[in-house]
DNA sequence: CGGTTCGTTGAGATCGGTCAACTCAAGTGG
DNA sequence: CCACTTGAGTTGACCGATCTCAACGAACCG
C-alpha cells in the first residue's frame, strides 16, 4: 500500500548522527543502519517475517492492525530511544508506520542474536525489550476496559512519563491516532481534552502541545 | 488473601496421573510435581517473583488483576495442556487462581532453563509458550475494542477452538469470570448468550454447557 | 425447608458514538 | 494578495449500546 522509500544517509551522515545524538553508543547500535521514513510510511507490514530490530532515533512510530471492518487498532507508540519490532513469533502480527517524519536505526536480527550470544549485556537488552513489549500489551489491555476519561487521562500520563519532560508535552500523533490507540472516536478524545482543560488540569497551547498543570488530578481521573 | 493449601498427591498418585492423562510425556514434564488447587485458590500472586512454570493437567486457571477501584480484569484462561506462568519480567504482573478444582504440574523455572540449555526441543517449547502469551495478549486487546456481541461470539469461538470438541462446549468459568475477561457486565454477557440462543446459533443445555449449532453465524457476529 | 450463589430478564439511566456544523491553519493558484 | 481548498480539531444535538438497579428463577446445601 505505502511506498517504501527508506534512505540510507551513508557513512559521513552516520557519523554525524553518532556524534550529535549519542544513540549509537551501545554495541548493538553499532550494528545498525540509520534510515529515514516519511510520515505514514510503512516500516514493516503485518504478516511479514521478522528480520530487523528497530530503534527510534527521532520522530515517532506506531504499530497497527486493520480489522476486517476497516477499524484500525494501534498497538503501541514508540518514541526516541525505544526499541521495537521484536515479536515473539517469526512473523509480525502488526505493521509499523512512521507517525511523523523519523529516523530509525535498523539492526539485522541475525546479527543481533549473534552478538547476544557473545555479549550477555546485549542478550539482556533484547530480553528486556521483549519484556517491555509484554508489559505494554498488558497495560494496554487494562486501559481498554476503562471509561473514556480514564483512558485519555492514562494516555496523557503515560506520554508524560515517557517524555520525561516536566510539564509541557509535545504529542507527535493526531487525534485519530490517539483515538485508534484508545479504542475511542476522535470526538470523544477531543471532548475529554477539552474537559481536562476546563477543569484546569491541562491547557492546550496548540492541539499537539499540552501543558500539564495538575498531574495528581489526572492520576485521580485515570482511576 | 486466599489461603494456599496446595497438596502433593505423592508418587503413587503421580504415576496414576501419568498413565491416565498422558501429559507427563515430555522431558520438561518429567521435572514437574503435580499439585491440586481448590476453586478460587491462588496459584501465584501479582508481584511475586517468577519461580515456576505451570502446566494445567485438569480443571482451568485464570490470571487476573484487581484494579484500584475494585474492578477485576481477567488476563487469560488456561485449559488442560496449556503452559502458563511464563512472564517476560522477573515478577508476575498478574495473579493466577484456579477457576475450578484443578491439578497443576509445577516445574521449577531454574530446572526448566537448565534443561532448555541442553535440549533444544525444550528451549523451543518455552519460546513457543512465551510467543503464545504475546499473541494472546494482542488478540485480547483486539477483542476489547469490539462491541459486546462481537466479544461474546469471539469468546465462544475461541473456547470452541481450544476445546477442539465439535459441538458441545463445557465452560469451566462463571458468567462473572467471562464478563471480567471481556470487560463487560454479567448481564450483558447473559443477554448475548440469550440472543444467540434465540437466533438458534447456540443452545444452553445448562448455563455452562453450550451447544454450538451455527459456527459460521457466530463467526459472522464476531465481525 | 430457608439460605445462598448463580444466572436471567426488564426498565431506566448514562456513556460514548454518529452525524453535522463550524473554526482554524496551511497550502495552492489565480 | 486574496479566494479557494483541504485537513485537523472542536463542539453540539441526538441516538443507541451498555451499564445500573431491581426482581425473579434455578440449583445447591445446610
Amino acid at each position: 500500500m505505502l511506498h517504501h522509500t527508506a534512505y540510507n544517509p551513508g557513512p559521513a551522515n552516520r557519523f554525524a548522527l553518532h556524534s550529535t545524538l549519542g544513540q549509537f553508543d551501545g554495541p548493538l547500535e553499532m550494528l545498525g543502519t540509520p534510515m529515514r521514513f516519511a510520515r505514514n510510511e510503512e516500516i514493516y507490514g503485518d504478516g511479514e517475517p521478522v528480520e530487523y530490530i528497530y530503534k527510534v532515533l527521532s520522530g515517532a512510530v506506531r504499530t497497527s492492525k486493520i480489522l476486517s471492518d476497516g477499524r484500525r487498532q494501534i498497538g503501541s507508540f514508540y518514541l526516541p530511544g525505544d526499541l521495537f519490532g521484536l515479536e515473539a513469533g517469526n512473523d509480525h502480527t502488526f505493521s509499523a508506520e512512521a507517525v511523523a517524519e523519523c529516523r530509525i536505526l535498523m539492526i539485522k536480527l541475525r546479527s543481533a542474536r549473534e552478538l547476544a550470544a557473545r555479549d550477555p549485556n546485549v542478550a539482556s537488552l533484547l530480553w528486556t525489550a521483549t519484556s517491555f513489549e509484554m508489559e505494554r500489551a498488558h497495560a494496554h489491555m487494562l486501559l481498554l476496559i476503562k471509561t473514556a476519561q480514564e483512558r485519555v487521562a492514562g494516555f496523557l500520563l503515560d506520554m508524560l512519563k515517557r517524555s520525561k519532560n516536566t510539564s509541557t508535552l509535545h504529542l507527535p500523533m493526531s487525534r485519530r491516532e490517539i483515538a485508534d490507540y484508545l479504542g475511542l472516536t476522535i470526538e470523544t478524545v477531543s471532548r475529554n481534552f477539552s474537559m481536562f482543560e476546563r477543569s484546569h488540569s491541562i491547557s492546550l497551547r496548540s492541539s499537539r502541545q499540552v501543558e500539564i498543570h495538575n498531574r495528581s488530578e489526572l492520576k485521580r481521573m485515570a482511576a
